[in-house]
DNA sequence: AATAACGATTACAATCCTGAACGGTTCACC
DNA sequence: GGTGAACCGTTCAGGATTGTAATCGTTATT
């Protein structure tokens, strides 16, 4: 009978710790913008309009790395409150364009307020200095585990 | 026209690249452990079964922070495999007291030298002293946050 | 002009989770 | 001691989400 009996407590890992860790931090997010009637899957779309607007679903797809189907429902969902508009591209029509409407523009401001508190809430353990240092490791991470910048992996296959 | 004109690149903040992190170091995990046939889920119950074996489901239920018929099913689908044996208790016969079969306890060792090797991936750009400070640091937000330790939050609704 | 390629959408099936209701068992209390 | 409440595990139906593949309209190719 070898030792064993490894306690739970003990975390088996960083990594772990960081994904119980991610977990929490992104059911908190969406606890919060819920109050804004959002999904956190509809706040990265709009987030992603917003950075690059006029692109199409397909590439908004791509680079979101999600099956364009998935992307239409998000889409209308947004359309149909009147944050996001679907515009023809009249030399190719195929194309929609995604554009955030005026709305929807004041809806990713309020998004970004409700961020910066998330955050804050967070990191509130932690000094200035050790969120820096923080920070600069999990970009570290970040960089060499090849993660597109501002775009959460669940869209793919989760 | 204010300034807006957010990039996509720059994050919105260290809960969000915590968030991304997170699942993205989840969802490798789960490829890894993939191979023996088994789910996160069902990795986190063998874990909490071998850690404090002979509970009821009822008690293993709280613990994760899970509803008890979600447990159902899981358990169900690791005792077929023979690697969790539920005993009935003589003095209380309504109580299933879980435990693992040798197999499960093979098994469990395997997935933590998975788990070892998951964890040198995700964390391969750092030092040795860079990985204890960012353990550090994660675990005082884990401990403020109020995470169980040992215990993914996703067992809760999500 | 015919056919292939392409973007967006729809349809469908598979999966998973939650919440309530259900049998069997034990406990509390009169 | 017997009756009803409490409890454990299970089952069941409903809802939400997602990926794959087929579909419709539009554009490019030859």
């Amino acid at each position: 009978m070898a030792a064993s009996a490894r306690r739970l407590e003990d975390p088996p890992g960083s990594a772990f710790l960081l994904a119980a860790l991610g977990a929490h931090a992104a059911a908190r997010f969406a606890e919060r913008i819920a109050a804004l009637d959002v999904t956190p899957a509809q706040t990265g779309l709009l987030r992603a309009i917003a950075a690059t607007p006029g692109q199409s679903q397909q590439v908004l797809a791509q680079l979101l790395g999600t099956p364009p189907s998935r992307l239409v429902g998000l889409v209308d969902s947004l359309a149909d409150r009147g944050l996001v508009e679907r515009r023809r591209n009249p030399t190719d029509r195929r194309l929609h364009a995604l554009h955030l409407t005026a709305d929807g523009a004041t809806l990713v401001e309020r998004i970004e307020t409700i961020g910066r508190e998330h955050d804050d809430a967070i990191l509130r353990s932690l000094k200035d200095s050790e969120r820096a240092r923080l920070r600069s490791l999990l970009a570290r991470i970040a960089e060499d585990q090849g993660l597109t910048p501002g775009v959460h992996p669940s869209y793919r296959r989760l």
